[in-house]
DNA sequence: AGAAAAATGAGAATCATTTTCATTATCAAC
DNA sequence: GTTGATAATGAAAATGATTCTCATTTTTCT
């Protein structure tokens, strides 16, 4: 589970975590819904890097009657608003992340489909170097590397890969 | 123009132009015909970075009975074999560039969609090490920087974006 | 020229995502 | 607590990029 701001009270009731996704509804402007508790509620709990489609077939767990619609539009909003944070890595759907944690890029293994993350300072001052000697003012970036993992180089000369991330 | 692979004669023909471009098919082993001349001959005398779409619409000209199932049939053959290379940005439909440049990576304008391009071995060389500390091996990496351009940073205070990368 | 194999184009299919719009739920004011 | 203006929802249609299907046409080899 992440922090995803600094909790008020010091034991965490499953009463003041709904406070809390209410707190961060209430906070983009918009009305509290039962259906945008159940999204944030399963981002919060549920595994990082996840598809607007993984957080709707999660979700329809809960509450069979949501809408896709309503998914991509609440993920776009929590976008907008920068509590989600967007990766898309090559023409595939795009996933979803916290937005207030250190910022880190992403390495992606090509053989099994696990992301890792990384921060690493001396590269984002290099990029904003770059793009000050082109006479750019960097706004943003997006970095993702792709290699093969650990555990797929141990069992390289087995089986094929199961994926594919390039098709 | 971008030199495509080094010239055998040292005057450039029409005749010979052709010939490079019918050579670059064979190579990969698929047949000569009028559509891929002409989508080769496209890319070549044309802008770089484009989509499937603009490749399409500008050979039309041409080739008024060309199909786009035919244009991205073809730009899917060169990048697979390594004579194009694939671009994404963001969700935005794919780009093509030659694959034989040296290799760089793009810093786009948020405000006026201008792309530049650079290269940087540190950062290359970063970026394996980091993979390496992960435990992966780097195959391949995207590295998209997005800032303000300096036409753009002078406009800036005037009209609002006409382009925006990020709907 | 003739035949086998490959390539084409038109349109349908797909996939992720967005939009539309009629119905339903929320919340601030009574 | 009821009410009502307003926003949110879900179903289905629309969109945009890309891929696939398949009947017809080209290419290349002989």
């Amino acid at each position: 589970m992440i922090p995803l701001i600094a909790m008020e009270t010091s034991h965490h009731t499953l009463a003041s975590n709904d406070q809390q996704l209410k707190k961060i509804i209430r906070q983009i402007g918009v009305k509290v819904t039962d259906q945008r508790m159940a999204i944030l509620q399963e981002i919060l709990s549920g595994s990082d890097h996840v598809t607007a489609q993984e957080v709707y077939e999660n979700v329809k767990h809960k509450a069979p009657d949501i809408g896709f619609a309503t998914v991509y539009r609440f993920l776009r909003t929590l976008t907008d608003h920068k509590i989600l944070s967007e990766v898309r890595i090559q023409g595939l759907p795009a996933r979803y992340e916290w937005a207030n944690k250190n910022h880190h890029d992403h390495i992606t293994c090509t053989s099994c489909g696990r992301i890792s993350e990384f921060e690493n300072e001396q590269i984002e001052i290099l990029q904003t170097e770059i793009a000050a000697s082109l006479g750019y003012q960097l706004t943003n970036h997006i970095l993702e590397l792709y290699g093969v993992c650990s555990d797929c180089q141990k069992k390289s000369g087995q089986l094929p890969s199961p994926h594919r991330i390039i098709s």
